[in-house]
DNA sequence: AGCAGTGATGTTTTT
DNA sequence: CATCACTGCT
C-alpha cells in the first residue's frame, strides 16, 4: 500500500468517526434500516455477535457454528452502520481466509467490503515495518527470511560452535531454530526451553545461547528479518514510538482477529497494544482447535483473553450447522475427554446420518486400496471428489495412497508438507531476486555463491564480507578483476550488478536470471528438466508483480502453495480430491472425510507422547479433523506396522479412537473377498 | 586451506 | 531423502 493511499484512509476514517458515534446511538434506540436482514439470516448466538457494537468481546465458536459466516456478516454490519472500511482490520491467520471473507461480505453488501484492511499477523507487521523500519535499525528494505532461510543463517554460525571431538552431537540447524524461535514467540529465555524441552542438550546450552545471540546481530548487519523478527520488531516499534502507535490507532478503530486460539504472546500483545483505549477488539475462536503450540501458540490467549479487558462480552456459538449428529457424537466424546476447556457441547439439527466407521487393515497398502475403492464407491453414490478430503497427521503419510490413487486415475491436490517454494531450484531464484531488492542479504548471497563449482562456504563468506564492507559494490562497470575474484563469481555479480540497474520489468528479469542460472541447473540436477518446468511457473507467477518488495513479500509470507502440475489442474475446474495434513485442513468442510494412519505412534505421533501437553494437543489435531466432515467420516488405519524410526510394530490403533464407545461407531476390518477387498 | 565426495544418521505440524 | 560429519583430493 502506498504511503499517500493510507494518509487518505486516515482522513476518511476520521471523517467518519462522528458519523459512526452517531448511528451507534441510534442504534441503541431502534433498529436502522439495513440492507440485509440480519436476525432472519442468522441464528441467535451469531446475531448477537454480529450485532456487538464497541468494547472488547470474545466469540467462543464451536466447529462449523459459522464462525466465518459470523465474521463476514459483521463487517457487513459495520459497513453499513457507516463504519470506514479502512478503518476495520481484520487479522487471520491465512491471508486466503481474510480475502475470502471480504469477498463473500462484498457479495453479500457491496463492493466496499473489499476496502476493509487485513491480513495475517506477519503480512500486517511487514506492512507497518516497510514504513517504519529506519526507527528501529533497519532499512525499509530489509529481506524476509522464511524458516530455512533462518536455517541457512544459523548454519552458517553453527560450525564455529561445535566443539571439536565431542561425545554428543551438536543441535542440527533445524533444532537450533526452532529453539530460538520458541524462546522469541513465548517470551522465554532460551536456557529456559533447553531445560523444558531439550534436556538432552543441556550440556550444550551455553554454546545454543551464545550462537543464537549471534544470530541475532548477523540479522540486524544484514537487515534480515525472520518470521519472528516481524511480529517482535511490530512490538518494538509500537512500544518505543508512541508516533507510530498513534498513527495506528487513528487508522484502525475496530479490530477483529480469527482463530485466536492459535495467536501467541506476541501476537497477544500486539493485539492489545492495537485496540488502546478504544478497546473495539474482538477475538474469535475455538479452544478445542487449538493446534499451533509447537509455534508457541497458547489456548491460554483465549481462555484468559476476558481478563485482559476490564469488560469484555463472550458470546458462544453452538449449533453446528456442518456435521450429522453421528459425527458431532464421536467429536463431542474426544473432546470431552481434553483437559482444559470452555465448556461447550456441539448440538446439530441435521437428519441422521450413518455412524462414522472405523476400518482397520491390515497392511498400509491394503489401507491405500481401502480408500480407492471407497473413494470410488462414494463418487458412484453422487458424491463428488472436490467434496471428499484424505487427512493425516504428517504429510508423508499419503506417500503410499498418492501412488494408489494415481494407478486409479483419481486425480487429487495435496495441501501440506513440501512446497513449490521450498523447492531448492525455486530457493535459488528467489535469493537472486532478493538480492536485488536489498544487496546487504547475506542469506541470499551464500546461497547463490555456493551454487558455484569450486566455492564452498569460506569462499562465500570472504566474497560476502567483501560485500558488506563496500570493496565490492554492485557496479555497472566492472571493477572486480583487479581484487582477485574468481572468474565465476565475477560472472555472477556482473549480472546480478545488470538486473540491479536495470528497467527491465520484474518477470524480465526472472527470465534473465533464469537463463544463466539454466547451466547451473543442468550441472546440479539430473532432473533439471522437471525443476525447469517449475521456473517456467515462477516466472509466470512473477508477471503478476510490477513491484519486487511486493513480489517477495507475498513469496515469503503467502507463497504459493502447489506446484505447475497442480495449477493447471485447477483451472479446468474438475472434480479434484484434496488430500491434506490436518493443520492445512482448518477452516475447510467436506461432505465425506477420510482420516488415515490412526495408529498409536502415527497419531498420535511417537513424538508427541512424551508429555501430556502435547497428547492433548494430538487429541485437538484429532477434533480438528472430525469435525471437518458433514456426512461421511472413516477413520482407518493398518496393524503390523513396523516403524523405522523406532524399532517397533506399532500395532495399537490410536488411544483416541479405542475407548469410542461401539454405539456411536461402526468398526470394520478388511479381509479378502476374492480379488476385491469387501468390508464386514 | 578449503572443496567435494562418501557413508552414517534421523524424519511433525506452518506464518 | 536430506542432512551431517568425516576424509581424501586439489
Amino acid at each position: 500500500m502506498s504511503n499517500h493511499k493510507q494518509i487518505i484512509s486516515v482522513f476518511t476514517a476520521l471523517k467518519l468517526k462522528k458519523l459512526i458515534l452517531k448511528k451507534a446511538s441510534e442504534v441503541q434506540g431502534r433498529s436502522v434500516n439495513y440492507k440485509i436482514n440480519y436476525e432472519m439470516e442468522l441464528n441467535t448466538g451469531q446475531y448477537e455477535a454480529v450485532m456487538h457494537h464497541e468494547g472488547p468481546a470474545l466469540v467462543i465458536a464451536g466447529a462449523g457454528t459459522g464462525k466465518t459466516r459470523t465474521l463476514v456478516y459483521r463487517v457487513a454490519r459495520m459497513i453499513e452502520d457507516g463504519i470506514a472500511p479502512q478503518s476495520i482490520l481484520l487479522l487471520t491467520f491465512t491471508r486466503k481466509s481474510a480475502s475470502e471473507m471480504l469477498r463473500r461480505a462484498s457479495l453479500l453488501l457491496d463492493g466496499r467490503c473489499e476496502d476493509v484492511s487485513g491480513g495475517t499477523f506477519h503480512s500486517f507487521a511487514v506492512q507497518v515495518l516497510r514504513q517504519y523500519a529506519k526507527l528501529i535499525g533497519y532499512d525499509n528494505n530489509f529481506s524476509i527470511l522464511d524458516q530455512s532461510d533462518s536455517e541457512d543463517a544459523i548454519n552458517l554460525l553453527r560450525t564455529e560452535f561445535i566443539e571439536k571431538g565431542a561425545k554428543r552431537r551438536f543441535p542440527t540447524k533445524t533444532t537450533l531454530q526452532r529453539i530460538y524461535s520458541m524462546s522469541v514467540n513465548t517470551k522465554t529465555d532460551i536456557a529456559a526451553i533447553i531445560e523444558d524441552e531439550y534436556s538432552y542438550f543441556l550440556d550444550d546450552s551455553d554454546r545454543i545461547i551464545g550462537l543464537l545471540g549471534f544470530y541475532e546481530e548477523y540479522k540486524k548487519k544484514h537487515n534480515l528479518m525472520d518470521y519472528d523478527d516481524l511480529l517482535l520488531n511490530l512490538l518494538r516499534l509500537m512500544k518505543e514510538h508512541t508516533s507510530v502507535l498513534n498513527t495506528l490507532h487513528k487508522m484502525y478503530h475496530f479490530i477483529m482477529v480469527d482463530e485466536y486460539q492459535d495467536t501467541n504472546k506476541l501476537q497477544h500483545e500486539i493485539v492489545l497494544l492495537l485496540s488502546g483505549s478504544r478497546s473495539n477488539i474482538m477475538a474469535v475462536g475455538d479452544d478445542a482447535q487449538s493446534i499451533y503450540s509447537f509455534r508457541g501458540a497458547s489456548y491460554q490467549n483465549i481462555m484468559f483473553f476476558p481478563e485482559s479487558f476490564s469488560n469484555c462480552k463472550i458470546y458462544k456459538i453452538e449449533e453446528n450447522f456442518r456435521s450429522s449428529n453421528q459425527i458431532l457424537d464421536l467429536s463431542n466424546q474426544l473432546i470431552k475427554e481434553a483437559i482444559f476447556k470452555y465448556d461447550k457441547n456441539l448440538f446439530s439439527s441435521k437428519p441422521t446420518g450413518e455412524l462414522p466407521y472405523i476400518v482397520a487393515t491390515r497392511s498400509e497398502r491394503e489401507q491405500s486400496e481401502f480408500l480407492v475403492q471407497q473413494i470410488l464407491e462414494l463418487r458412484e453414490n453422487g458424491v463428488p471428489l472436490n467434496n471428499m478430503a484424505v487427512l493425516f497427521r504428517s504429510a508423508f503419510h499419503s506417500f503410499d495412497l498418492e501412488i494408489e490413487l494415481e494407478k486409479a486415475n483419481i486425480p487429487f491436490e495435496k495441501f501440506g508438507g513440501m512446497k513449490f517454494i521450498e523447492t531448492a531450484h525455486i530457493k535459488d531464484m528467489v535469493s537472486f531476486m532478493r538480492i536485488l531488492s536489498n544487496p546487504a542479504d547475506a542469506v541470499s548471497w551464500q546461497r547463490v555463491l555456493l551454487l558455484l563449482s569450486g566455492i564452498g562456504p569460506k569462499k562465500a563468506a570472504q566474497v560476502i564480507s567483501m560485500i558488506s564492507d563496500g570493496t565490492i559494490k554492485l557496479s555497472k562497470a566492472d571493477s572486480l578483476s583487479e581484487k582477485g575474484i574468481p572468474e565465476n563469481i565475477r560472472e555472477m555479480i556482473k549480472m546480478i550488478s545488470e538486473m540491479y540497474f536495470s528497467e527491465m520489468s520484474i518477470s524480465d528479469k526472472c527470465t534473465v536470471i533464469s537463463e544463466y542460472y539454466r547451466h547451473l541447473l543442468k550441472q546440479k540436477h539430473d532432473d533439471w528438466k522437471k525443476r525447469w518446468e517449475d521456473i517456467e511457473t515462477f516466472i509466470t507467477i512473477s508477471e503478476r508483480y510490477n513491484n519486487l518488495q511486493n513480489f517477495l513479500n507475498d513469496m515469503a509470507l503467502d507463497p504459493p502453495s502447489k506446484s505447475l502440475s497442480d495449477m493447471e489442474a485447477e483451472n479446468n475446474d474438475n472434480e479434484i480430491l484434496t488430500l491434506s495434513t490436518i493443520h492445512s485442513a482448518k477452516g475447510l468442510e467436506w461432505q465425506a472425510v477420510f482420516i488415515i494412519w490412526a495408529l498409536e505412534g502415527r497419531f498420535p505421533s511417537s513424538k508427541a507422547v512424551h508429555s501430556i501437553d502435547s497428547i492433548e494437543e494430538e487429541r485437538r489435531l484429532f477434533y480438528v479433523a472430525c469435525t471437518r466432515a458433514k456426512e461421511y467420516l472413516y477413520i482407518s488405519y493398518p496393524i503390523n506396522i513396523f516403524d523405522r524410526e523406532s524399532g517397533f510394530v506399532l500395532s495399537e490403533p490410536s488411544r483416541f479412537i479405542s475407548k469410542i464407545p461401539d454405539t456411536i461407531v461402526e468398526r470394520f476390518v478388511v479381509a479378502d473377498g476374492g480379488s476385491d477387498i469387501s468390508l464386514n
